[in-house]
RNA sequence: GGCGGCGUGGCCAAGUGGCUAAGGCGAAGGUCUGCAAAACCUUUAUUCGCCGGUUCGAAUCCGGCCGCCGCCUCCA
């Protein structure tokens, strides 16, 4: 099967194939920067990231794009309330954004641009859009996108102009100056509770809307066509629809050809609010104890199109998942010398060809990784015939690194490497061999359970005890 | 009112016309082990919300019903 890719814009899964040959470039929107993320943002890096690193898998170059957003309404309050320029507020949050991506091994961006670093290309955009009269200058001085001037305006989403429900849930005063309350701000006027957050333009005073950076800043990293654009469903409308509208209006070209989106995340079966008191971000879910990619493996596992049901069943679930694919990695150097057997290179290419068919099938990630565990039994089963050798690691440890490139579950991540006490423990553990050695029962369950008040987990080889921290 | 999605074993979750309905977790029994842990083997949905229809054949297509949910306002 050929790689493909479900396009919300068309509504079914089609052939990817890039603008240019072996070239793939892809837009991320990307969090506002104004508090911490929160569990379901990373929902969504962790699809954007799954995307990028099968994109590389298959051999394709991308260019991957995700904006800041560093000015908007809420980020200019918090900065008022703490007093702080607004660059200075962002910055601990621009901070905080990069380490938690981080945290869960999500690959940075070729580029991570900010709308408060890109006015001028903003600009630029509204400018022409007021040049051919796609855009007007209301009475309150800020400048709107005429949306019944786009024949158009409606595809991505499916909606049309006329079956909007205008007005009912929002008030109209907030409108009064608009010329249709459908219209949408391209470039805000400057109003006082703005403090010092503007910019001088050659049509007024003020900031940019909302829709607009990402218009701007895509087109000028990745061309006025470019390959993918990514978001959360809730994006669909009205963001992504007004960014096609001003780009297609104001830049020219046909702006994203594929557009992909993810659902969000509930929690423990509810939507996730504040009100609710089920709101995370991933630092509250890491300090509860749960390893960042645990939380990665539960992020991943369901398929990016579906409603994802985090639980904290999920995540122990997800642990246990885990050390069942860390006991396999560590059970390769128990593996005697010799051939591989044909079963166990028979194995290796099945999981192959059924992992790439199942990525390739829109990402369908749960469908890879059924592939794995597979994979994993077949050959623990042959391990446990002493049939599981040496010659199978080479091609055995070329697909578990593509695996890893793929989706980062398979190999632990920096932070779990290393362990502090390894020295202290690995003298315990081999008193512990000599104690057996010796028949001394005794001593051996001993320092077992010594260690396992510790909460740490032994493991009796043919040659050797391995340990681990529960 | 308009548009759209979902309902698969105890939990999570693939599969959307046809081999025995993936896989993980959990549970039960067994093998191995000094005892454990891990690993291995076996068992755990004659059935895919319900009722009809189309078809040689449907969890998969169509219609109806029940239930849950999203978007139409900021939002991953």
């Amino acid at each position: 099967m050929s790689l493909q890719f479900f396009d919300t814009r068309r509504r079914k899964k089609l052939p990817f194939t890039p603008l240019h040959d072996g070239k793939v470039g892809v837009y991320n929107c990307g969090p506002t920067i104004y508090d911490f993320a929160h569990i379901g943002n990373f929902r969504s890096y962790i699809f954007t990231d799954t995307l990028r690193r099968w994109l590389e898998v298959k051999g394709f170059d991308v260019l991957q794009v995700m904006n800041l957003t560093d000015v908007d309404d809420k980020t200019i309050r918090r900065s008022q309330e703490e007093k702080l320029p607004l660059n200075d507020y962002t910055a601990r949050y621009r901070e905080a954004f990069f380490a938690d991506i981080d945290t869960l091994n999500i690959q940075r961006a070729h580029v991570y641009p900010e709308a408060t670093t890109h006015i001028d290309v903003m600009v630029e955009l509204v400018q022409n859009l007021l040049d051919s009269g796609n855009a007007y200058k209301a009475e309150d001085g800020s400048i709107y996108f005429s949306v019944s001037s786009f024949a158009n305006y409606g595809t991505l989403s499916g909606k049309r102009l006329e079956d909007l429900r205008v007005g009912e849930r929002v008030s109209s005063d907030e409108y009064e100056s608009k010329d249709d309350v459908r219209d949408f701000a391209l470039w805000k006027a400057y109003d006082e509770a703005d403090g010092d957050v503007f910019w001088e333009t050659p049509f007024g005073k003020g900031r940019p809307g909302w829709h607009l950076e990402c218009s701007a800043m895509s087109t000028k990293y990745l061309g006025h066509d470019f390959d993918i654009h990514t978001g959360g469903v809730d994006l669909v409308f009205p963001h992504h629809e007004n960014e096609i509208a001003q780009s297609l209006c104001g830049i020219g070209g046909d702006f994203a050809h594929w557009w992909l989106h993810n659902e969000h995340l509930i929690i423990e079966g509810r939507k996730m609010s504040k009100s609710l008191g089920n709101f995370y971000t991933l630092r509250d879910i890491i300090e509860m104890g749960y390893s960042p990619r645990e939380i990665r493996y539960v992020l991943a596992a369901t398929h990016y199109r579906s409603k994802l049901n985090f639980t904290f069943d999920g995540l122990k679930a997800a642990r246990a998942a885990i050390e069942r694919i860390d006991e396999f990695h560590a059970s390769w150097a128990t593996y005697p010398e010799g051939e591989a057997v044909p079963e166990a290179t028979e194995a290796i290419e099945r999981a192959e060809a059924g992992f790439f068919s199942a990525m390739d099938d829109d990402l369908n990630v749960s469908g890879a990784l059924a592939h794995v565990f597979t994979l994993i039994r077949e050959i623990n089963a042959l391990h446990h015939e002493g049939r599981a050798t040496q010659g199978l690691l080479p091609q055995l440890t070329e697909l578990w690194e593509k695996f890893d490139h793929a989706l980062s579950l398979f190999n632990p991540f920096g932070e779990e490497a290393a362990d502090p006490e390894s020295e202290r423990i690995d003298a315990l553990v081999a008193e512990r061999w000599q104690a057996r050695a010796d028949k001394n029962w005794a001593r051996a369950d001993e320092i077992r359970d010594q260690l396992a008040a510790e909460g740490i987990e032994l493991k009796d080889g043919a040659d050797g005890t391995r340990w681990k921290r529960k």
